[in-house]
DNA sequence: TTGCGTGTTGACAACGTTGTCATGAATGTC
DNA sequence: GACATTCATGACAACGTTGTCAACACGCAA
């Protein structure tokens, strides 16, 4: 049968191809009359523009590119799976990215992304998303972006972004613990590389705050968002003349470190030890016990980043977003044992 | 400055346009002298061909389709991963695909797919790649396509694939189980849309026979390859007469579920009961104790996927390929404890 | 009647590449 | 030396679409 092009419509409803291209396109100045029947032999031909073509000619791409670096497989699927569904919907490509955060000519590297598989745009997911020199360049490229950031609020800097308030997350998660009743809580941080780290870090140190917690920094160690770090973290903890009652994971990998390292040591969870991760994860649905975390409707997000760029592309002038993660409480936290 | 084309490399190097096209693409019949002149063209302008207009111009096209509907990120990530490793040294486009496995007029949305951006063949993963009346259509519709299916060995039906013999695998881990000392081993059933079930069944009951172990039935539970269904399968299993002093999971989660509900029904892991899973899934590294798992190298196997594909789309006549996972010992296994 | 604006339509070129075919030069064969 | 064969190269059309511009029909005001 071959593939119907938008010739053959054109014959096939008596118009000229430009015509078609109009209906396609939803120019205006088409009459009802005409672009009825258009429509009408575009669905009998079953006719589907070809986006080669379609990009060639017009500057305009219709895809766009989704670049993350992160070692989290359901954070990128949620990501991906966000953005397609925005795609799918508005009739773009998209084109994933997996690189290297420290690649050295990073911005080189998307740029010939950009023009190889024209793109109209790209996605940013962190750590890429928090580069600033990274965002300077690609903005020299004149390539559209948006970003998926951690901050508090709208950083306003130019760069339309989606921002994620993990701050607020985290002072949620420890508030709730002193509000058990904990007054040392370990904190495990995360990776320096993604700007989550701190932001995370400042939430657990204005909850303590605000609570009259006093911040014992013995309590708290750097790391990396692996459950390695949980691991050894939490040991470390463990050992201290007066160790935490309860440990703040960064996210449910350290976590998940920390519930091994306590079973390790033979500490009940959530009875001889509280543990918080953050990401809601499948692994802390299905960790024992359960994982008390923050949830981020990762997927919302990148559809709306999606989003914001396409109405970015076509001319728009969109706002920036913010997003808050909720806190889930499940089964690895509980008041401390009182003081023997 | 602009993007190069072609004709800014055929006027530097004071050639053709055709010429330049000829070395770009490796054809013969350009002398060395002339070939150099136009890679020196091509490097000083930095010039990319145009993926877009390649693929409008010549029938071919030069990216090529992912088809999953697999719950499971990491081995989507990993396929993906594979598969993009490939692409990017042939230079093809990858276009991922996740669609719904049982939706009604799957062939139709791939031939869409495959029309609408110009792919030359799909990758397909378990379970649309076992559908045969789907291969069938897609085959129909002329569209090239290699499968990664669950198979002791080649199926030599037509269809190219890459197969992995769960078969062997789950014989291993129940083999392993056995000369531990385990005599009641239950098994607890994936998703059966998955050919790779029925397959570990097979590896399990083998070597059941195998090494003289009688087979009881009740220790044999359907379900799906989820947490939930480990979890009450396992609590189903702990309340028979004579419950199993091991239980093997078809895959980590289920095992997880398995890990999980022995906690809540106070056994100890792995000396009141061993628990082996399925997939080496960072899960089974990170749980406590560490899971006994068979790993399969899901990005190998996506690798060797995609260069089939597109072997099978030069026209190459390609051999089919096995892979066989392999048994990783961790914590979650041990001898069994002495009859009281 | 003329002139103008508006709404609808089509002819044609162009996007950057590759396929087809033709051309001329170099080489081999008798 | 004549002719066939091979090699290296280029001119040109074509892929399917959209942008530009012109043309036409219509209604309305002067």
């Amino acid at each position: 049968m071959g593939t119907a092009t938008i010739r053959d419509v054109a014959r096939q409803a008596k118009v000229s191809l430009k015509t078609v291209s109009r209906v396609i396109n939803r120019e205006g100045s088409v009459r009802e009359e005409t672009r009825a029947r258009v429509q009408r032999a575009i669905e009998q031909l079953d006719y589907r523009p070809d986006l080669s073509a379609r990009s060639l000619r017009s500057a305009k791409s219709y895809a766009i590119g989704l670049v993350y670096d992160n070692p989290n497989p359901y954070y990128i699927i949620a990501m991906q799976q966000g953005a397609l569904t925005v795609c799918r919907e508005m009739g773009f490509g998209l084109q994933i990215h997996p690189c290297n955060s420290r690649g050295p000519r990073l911005a080189e590297e998307l740029r010939d992304l950009v023009r190889r598989s024209r793109l109209a745009g790209l996605v940013l997911a962190p750590p890429m998303s928090e580069r600033v020199a990274l965002l300077r360049e690609l903005a020299a490229y004149n390539i559209p972006l948006v970003r998926v950031i951690s901050a508090a609020e709208d950083p306003r800097d130019g760069f339309p972004c989606v921002f994620v308030d993990d701050r607020d997350a985290a002072y949620a998660i420890t508030a709730y613990l002193i509000q058990l009743g904990h007054l040392r809580i370990g904190f495990l941080w995360g990776g320096k590389q993604h700007r989550s780290s701190p932001e995370r870090y400042k939430g657990y140190e204005k909850a303590l705050r605000e609570y009259g917690v006093p911040l014992d920094e013995e309590l708290v160690l750097e790391g990396d968002y692996s459950f390695d770090d949980g691991f050894r973290g939490a040991r470390r903890l463990f050992g201290l003349a007066e160790p935490p009652t309860a440990i703040f994971g960064s996210n449910d990998e350290i976590a998940a470190g920390v519930l091994a390292a306590a079973r390790a040591a033979g500490l009940h969870v959530p009875y001889d030890l509280s543990v918080a991760g953050f990401e809601d994860s499948p692994f802390s649905r299905h960790s024992w016990p359960s994982l008390t975390t923050s949830r981020q409707r990762t997927e919302l997000i990148s559809e709306h980043a999606a989003r914001l760029l396409i109405a970015q592309i076509h001319g728009g002038n969109v706002a920036n977003e913010g997003f808050s993660p909720e806190l889930v409480v499940r089964g690895s936290t509980a008041p401390p044992r009182p003081r023997q």
